[in-house]
DNA sequence: ACTATTTCTTGATGTAGTTTATTTGAGCCC
DNA sequence: GGGCTCAAATAAACTACATCAAGAAATAGT
C-alpha cells in the first residue's frame, strides 16, 4: 500500500455508517469529509503511546488495531481489538485530556479516517444531530464493553475462547495466537493446550 | 421509610448532577421534574428482571442497588453497585427494546427517580440538549466500565480487592461480604482469607 | 535460498483460587 | 429466652491455569 492509495481513502464507509443511525443532509456529509482525515498506519506504528493525550478519534477503514494496557512486568493485556467499520479511541484520555496510560498500535497495515478534538468540538457545533449520533455509537460501545466484562467475570478460559471464536470469527484467521491469547486474558501455551482440545473433541 | 418521604424525593440532586455538566433553562428544569419521577424499592425488590425489556433510567437518590448476571449453575456476577448519585439501567436491554438477561436489586431501601423510555424521547424531543448530557453522561460510564474490565483482566483477586477497598470506601461497609465476592469474582471463602491476610500485615 | 527471529506446541511442576464440609456467630421472630 | 435463618471463618482436597524449559514450525529479512 502507497500513499496514492492512502489519499483515496473513501469517506463513503463512514458517511454509510453514520447513515444507519440517523440519515445526514448534505452539508453534514460535506462536513465530515472536511473534518475527517485518512490516515495509513504501518504494521507495529503506534496510534497512541501511552503518556501522550489520545487526541484522534478513529473510524477503521481497512486493517487491524489493538488497545493494551502494559503492567509493572511489562505484560500485556488486550482491552479491544477494532477491524473495519468499528471505532477506536482512548475516550478517557480524549474527552478529559489527560495522559493516557494504554497504547494503540497496527496488528496490520491499517487506514483509518480520523477526526481530531477540535475538530470534533467543530462537528458538535456546526451539526448538532453528532451529539446524538454519538450518544447512540457510544451507547453500543458501552453495552459491547459490558458484555465483555460479563463474560470475563463469569466464565472459565475455554467458554471464553468458544465465545470469542464466535464473536471475531472474521478477525481470528488474521490475529496470531499470542494476541488471542493476551486478549483472553490467558498464557499463549495454555490457549494451544484448549486449541488441542476442541480439535480432539471435533474428531 | 413511609410514602410520604418518598413523594418528597427532591428532583434537586438530579437537577445539580446534570448542571455540573451543562447549566440548564428553567423549562428544561420544569421538564426534568415533570419527566422523571420518584420511586420507592424496598430491600430486595427487583428494579429489573430477566426475561423483562429495561423501560427505566434511573438515578438514584438515596439506596444502594446492584446488577447481576445469574448463571447456568445459579451462580450470581455482580457487574456494578450503585449508589447516591449514580445511575443504573441496562442500556443495550432499555436502547434496543430487548428482554433483558439481568437483573437489577434493592440491597438497602432505594429512592430513584425514573425516566421510562417514552419519557426520555419526549425529554430528546423537546429538548435535544440532553443528546449531549446523555453523550457525556454515558462517556463517563464507558471510562469506569473499561477501568473495571482492565482492573479484571490484568489484577490478582488481591489487587482488585485492595482497589475495591478503595474506589468502593464508602460503600463497602454498607454491603456484606458475599456480594463483595461476588463483585471481585472470587468465593466469599477466599475473600475472608484475604482479609485476614490484609489484618495481619497491617498488626 | 538461508539464517534469524518469532510463533506454536508439549511436558513437568507450581500456585491461586475453588469446592465441600464443619463451626461459630449475628440478627430476627414468635 | 430458645429456635431459625443467614452471614462469616477455617481447613483439606481439588482444579484451572501459570511458569519454566526445550523443541518444532512458520515468517521475515537479507
Amino acid at each position: 500500500m502507497n500513499n496514492e492509495e492512502i489519499l483515496q481513502a473513501q469517506v463513503k464507509p463512514l458517511i454509510d455508517y453514520f447513515e444507519k443511525m440517523i440519515p445526514l443532509s448534505e452539508e453534514e456529509k460535506q462536513l465530515v469529509t472536511t473534518l475527517f482525515k485518512p490516515r495509513l498506519y504501518r504494521k507495529r506504528n503506534f496510534v497512541l503511546q501511552e503518556g501522550d493525550v489520545c487526541n484522534q478519534f478513529n473510524f477503521i477503514i481497512q486493517g487491524c488495531l489493538r488497545m493494551y494496557k502494559v503492567d509493572e512486568k511489562g505484560d500485556k493485556h488486550i482491552i479491544q481489538f477494532a477491524a473495519e467499520n468499528w471505532w477506536m479511541i482512548d475516550l478517557g484520555s480524549f474527552h478529559e485530556r489527560i495522559p493516557s496510560e494504554l497504547n494503540i498500535d497496527a496488528l496490520e497495515d491499517t487506514v483509518v479516517l480520523q477526526i481530531n478534538y477540535e475538530n470534533l468540538i467543530t462537528l458538535y457545533t456546526e451539526a448538532p444531530k453528532f451529539h446524538r449520533i454519538f450518544r447512540v455509537l457510544i451507547e453500543n460501545s458501552f453495552v459491547s464493553l459490558q458484555k465483555r466484562l460479563l463474560q470475563n467475570i463469569s466464565s472459565t478460559a475455554e467458554e471464553r475462547y468458544l465465545s470469542f471464536m464466535q464473536s471475531y470469527a472474521h478477525l481470528v484467521n488474521r490475529l496470531p495466537q499470542t494476541q488471542v491469547a493476551a486478549f483472553l486474558g490467558i498464557t499463549p501455551e495454555f490457549l494451544s493446550r484448549l486449541r488441542n482440545k476442541q480439535a480432539k473433541n471435533k474428531s
